[in-house]
RNA sequence: GGGCGGGUAGCUCAAUGGGAGAGCAUCGCGUUUGCAACGCGAGGGUUGGGGGUUCGAAUCCCCUCCCGUCCA
């Protein structure tokens, strides 16, 4: 059986028992902060467990791509160099939402893998397990769970394959430390004594030495934990099973490792094409360390990269992206421990997207993206390693380098160890410098792994990289040295992180969510009356009334005021009584705290009491311009894809009533003339003034039909709302379609005009776009109109004229700026003649000391230049004041630097007028605070110098 | 969120607290039948931005923005 066909009949056997087969979420999950990756069927449907959602169905079916790197399971390092780790994987699972349970699941398990019809797998070499009882709580302890032990064996499973394992560890799940959780049981394959990987010929189960392999695991949520501890039954108890395909797989294909299966041959065939190295050779390479290995994780990370980039990840330095980037690095290293060192990972995306389009067909329409982003991150890779190696070279040369004990030698290793290179040997070294040790009769061999990680953490060189140049330039590479750093930086990121209070919503309304629901009447208009208070919640809870004055959150049981989501930002406004005439609340906005119930944020005006019936008012202006604003986004969104290309993806927007913004996959910055063309469209687009339509249908027929929907976004399957700007010129009969449950004008020409104000870069690989309509645009206008008319009038020209007055005018200033800088040479050289008739000779030396006036300090230098030259051989000082203080230059030709140290005579001078200086031999500057004494100062260079000589 | 490295001419990069430079590219002139090449010369800089220390800051300190990279 194919690992297509594997998955596929697992998703038939669950829909011929009634079961729902619904599609695999995104791996980037939706709503939920403590989660990197997606990484296990349960994810999405974790509100339905917790009781904060209702789906149509009580039992569902999915195979749901997963990832495991980054975060708590993080497998990344072992993956290729073990038969089971992946980054990336795909779980089949059976869910029921309080319908069946132990005994259906057991059952259905059972059959599924046993009978011939289904996966017929050989009963003699499966294992079944149980919860075997443990300490749950302090003082609460469970007992063995014979339950699930009967059913399997009614399945007429042996008494003597069905174990009880004791113990939190093994057969107990929780999704965390409060909330739902229960005793597991897993079924386990024997792969044979060839599978153990520590040479066992007759263990027994069960045994971890890789000869017994799980491949399913039944989780049975029967009971709640609070926060004491304490386990209370659940009313509806549910199940939430996995089984990985890759494991699966290995067992009917009859393959040891998953790796060997014809869900990874294809390719690791393909990854050792692209790296030009042969695969059968590459196979039999086992043993050592390359080879077979490198193309394992080339064909993994191929699998994770693929996916992950389709679900809207891209590669970058934090979070998410970063995990991405390393496994992108991780394959492109392995590239290059097989030879290839140009870029080729990119395309390996083809053979993966080959291999699962079938039962992923989001990868086939974004393959290109894959393959560019993929690409763009090779060459990244290249340049960082191109900046990082020298440093790295010479990092490794200085510490290679015998110690130099001459007292020049000495000095030059101190400042080394200043520049903090040589941390970690400092005071082995500090004792040899000052003898106390007596110095290494050969040079270093260990290359010390402080230095190491300060090299991977500052220019990103990948460990294994440094590890092998390392020892190229015959050093060892200190292992430990390096992980102790890396867990010094641990502990310091840890230490400084404040903790990411995440806000939960307020246990009172999930009880709320199972009796009521918000009908959202937002769509019709922006008023209503009669709206009964459903409840009202404060920090306390949920209270029966709110007196004037006081603040909380009220929940209707219809309402006009639109709650924030999907971008679209909430609705302001006001309860009144229902006549009208009596205003209630002020609505400050509104929320979703669970999915189907909105929360209304308010001040009471008057007491509200649950039971009470109002009358409901949005702020119908400040409504029109969110709308317009909204419709706007979907227009700017179809004009990106049709003037940049589909790869343009949301990854965010925002609707308020001033601006829109949009966020979105791009990998260049969009430049002027397209943003004009995108203009252009937009508002030929709004000047068609075609009627909006809104339409309500399932989700399958949604995507049918070509609305755009976002991978993360989560949608229901039934009732979603689609909404198209239709378009009498387009081939498909509409400009732009997308599932969105905001508001929108009734017309496209509603809008008026919209006007892009600004484009910029937010992340790596994402843009974003800000623009205005309506009367924001024209405010706009008004605003830009008027910056021009002042610069105008400023300028004393026409508005027309405004560019060209300002080029002219800084041509001006920079020709005037010339023209002063030569000017004052010339005020400067004027001198020359006159100071170079003051020469002395002292002692058969030239010196010229004197005073200039009208100099800046570049003039100064000039003159100092000019006269050394015009003397051939001499010294000259010169001093001027300036701006209440004294400027001081002196220059000593190069035959005389000997005898005459330019900067020492100089600080003499300053220190005389309060001031201090230094510089070359050749030229040096001070400066001075004395005016008065500079005459008298000038006139001791000569016994100055005299002395000296 | 924290750590480290970087930001200097159009590009690639130098420059102990003391004169802002090189190579490539551009332009001009020359050499050449022409091209390649070469020779001479020129233009091109708020040293990312702001503040501070100093007689003097590309260089030291603080803040900030951007790029790279590691940890969370």
């Amino acid at each position: 059986m194919t690992g297509n066909e594997i998955r596929e009949t697992f998703l038939r056997f669950f829909e011929s028992k009634g079961h729902r087969r619904v599609r695999s979420s995104s791996l980037v999950p939706h709503g939920d902060p403590t989660l990197l990756f997606t990484n296990a069927g349960m994810n999405q449907f974790k509100d339905v467990f917790l009781g904060l959602e209702k789906r149509d169905y009580t039992r569902a079916t999915t195979a749901q791509k997963c990832v495991r790197a980054g975060g708590k399971h993080n497998d990344l390092e072992n993956v290729g160099f073990t038969k089971r780790h992946h980054t990336f994987f795909e779980m089949l699972g059976n869910f029921s939402f309080g319908d069946y349970f132990k005994k259906e699941a057991i059952g259905y398990a059972w059959e599924l893998v046993t009978s011939p019809e289904w996966f017929g797998i050989d009963k003699n070499k499966l294992y079944v397990t149980v919860f075997g009882g443990a300490e749950v709580a302090p003082g609460s302890a469970l007992g063995v769970d014979e339950e699930a032990q009967g059913f399997w064996l009614g399945q007429k499973v042996p008494a003597d394959r069905v174990f009880a394992i004791p113990g939190l560890k093994e057969n107990f799940w929780a999704m965390g430390d409060t909330g739902p959780c229960g005793p597991c049981s897993e079924i386990h394959y024997d792969m044979g004594p060839e599978a153990s990987e520590q040479g066992h010929t007759d263990c027994k189960f069960p045994c971890d030495c890789g000869r017994y392999v799980e491949i399913w695991n039944l989780v049975f949520m029967q009971f709640n934990r609070d926060a004491s501890g304490k386990l209370t039954s659940l009313p509806k108890p549910c199940v939430d099973t996995g089984m990985g395909l890759e494991r699966v797989a290995a067992v009917l294909q009859g393959v040891i490792s998953n790796y060997d299966t014809d869900l990874f041959v294809p390719l690791m065939k393909r990854a050792a094409e692209l790296c030009g190295v042969d695969f059968a050779r590459g196979e039999k390479l086992e043993e050592g360390k390359g080879g077979a290995a490198s193309l394992r994780v080339i064909a993994d990370h191929a699998r994770a990269t693929t996916f992950l980039i389709t679900d809207g990840v891209l590669p970058s330095n934090e979070g998410r992206g970063y995990v991405l980037r390393k496994i992108i690095r991780r394959a492109i290293h392995h590239g290059r421990l097989l030879g290839k060192s140009d870029p080729f990972f990119c395309e390996a995306a083809d053979a993966v997207v080959k291999l699962m389009q079938q039962a992923y067909p989001e990868i086939s329409e974004s393959t290109e993206k894959v393959k560019k982003t993929v690409l763009a991150e090779e060459k990244q890779f290249a340049r960082t390693i191109s900046v990082g190696l020298p440093q790295l070279d010479t990092d490794i040369e200085r510490a290679m380098r015998p110690l130099d004990l001459s007292k020049a030698g000495k000095e030059e290793l101190r400042k080394d160890m200043n520049a903090e290179s040589f941390k970690e040997a400092n005071p082995r070294v500090e004792a040899i410098l000052g003898g106390k040790e007596p110095p290494p009769a050969q040079r270093p061999v260990i290359y010390p792994g402080t230095n190491a990680y300060r090299i991977y953490e500052t220019y990103g060189l990948p460990r294994d990289f440094i590890a092998t140049v390392v020892r190229d330039r015959g050093m060892s590479f200190d292992e430990e040295g390096f992980d102790r750093a890396m867990e010094e930086q641990r502990t310091r990121a840890r230490a400084s992180w404040k903790g990411g209070a995440k806000e939960a919503a307020n246990p009172a309304y999930a009880k709320l969510a199972e009796t009521s629901k918000t009908e959202p009447d937002f769509y019709f208009g922006t008023s209503t009356k009669d709206c009964r208070i459903e409840a009202i919640i404060t920090k306390k809870g949920a209270v029966n009334e709110l007196k004037t004055g006081e603040s909380g959150e009220v929940v209707l049981e219809r309402t006009v005021i639109y709650a924030e989501s999907g971008g679209q930002v909430a609705d302001t406004g006001a309860f009144f009584d229902n006549s009208e005439s009596q205003e209630l609340a002020e609505v400050k906005g509104a929320f979703y705290p669970v999915a189907g119930l909105i929360a209304h944020k308010v001040v009471a005006k008057e007491t509200l009491r649950v039971g009470d019936r109002v009358a409901v008012v949005a702020d119908a202006d400040r409504r029109a311009r969110i709308i317009r604003n909204h419709t706007g986004t979907h227009l700017v969104h179809a004009a990106l894809r049709s003037i940049l290309g589909t790869h343009v993806k949301q990854s965010g927007s925002l609707n308020a009533p001033d601006r829109l913004r949009f966020d979105f996959s791009h990998f260049a910055h969009v430049d002027a003339e397209e943003l004009r063309d995108i203009e252009q469209q937009v508002n030929d687009e709004i000047r068609l003034n075609t009627q909006i339509e809104t339409n309500v249908t399932s989700l399958e027929d949604a995507l049918a039909s070509g609305a755009l929907a976002f991978f993360g976004d989560k949608y229901p399957e039934s009732n979603v709302r689609v909404v198209t700007i239709p378009d009498p010129r387009a081939a498909r009969g509409f400009y732009s379609k997308e599932l969105c449950g905001g508001t929108h004008v009734a017309r496209v020409g509603d809008i008026g005009v919209l006007k892009i104000v600004s484009e910029e870069s937010v992340a790596a690989g994402v843009r974003r776009i800000e623009a205005v309509t309506g009367i924001g645009a024209l405010e706009h206008y008004q605003q830009q109109a008027q910056i021009l008319g002042e610069l105008a009038s400023q300028l004393n020209v026409g508005e027309d004229a405004v560019l060209a007055q300002v080029e002219k005018l800084s041509q001006t200033a920079k020709h005037l700026e010339k023209e002063l800088e030569t000017q004052k040479r010339k005020g400067a050289l004027g001198q020359l003649d006159e100071l170079a008739g003051r020469v002395q000779l002292i002692k058969g030396v030239k010196v010229i000391a004197a005073e200039v006036q009208n100099v800046d300090r570049e003039g100064l230098r000039q003159l100092v230049d000019s006269l050394r030259q015009k003397l051939g051989s001499g010294v000259v000082a010169l001093g001027m004041p300036e701006n209440g203080k004294v400027a001081l230059i002196a220059g000593v030709t190069k035959d005389l630097t000997g005898r005459v140290h330019a900067g020492k005579l100089i600080g003499a001078l300053a220190e005389k007028l309060g001031g201090k200086g230094g510089g070359r031999p050749d030229l040096a500057e001070a400066g001075g605070k004395d005016t008065a004494g500079l005459q008298t100062a000038l006139q001791t260079v000569p016994s100055y110098i005299e002395d000296l000589l």
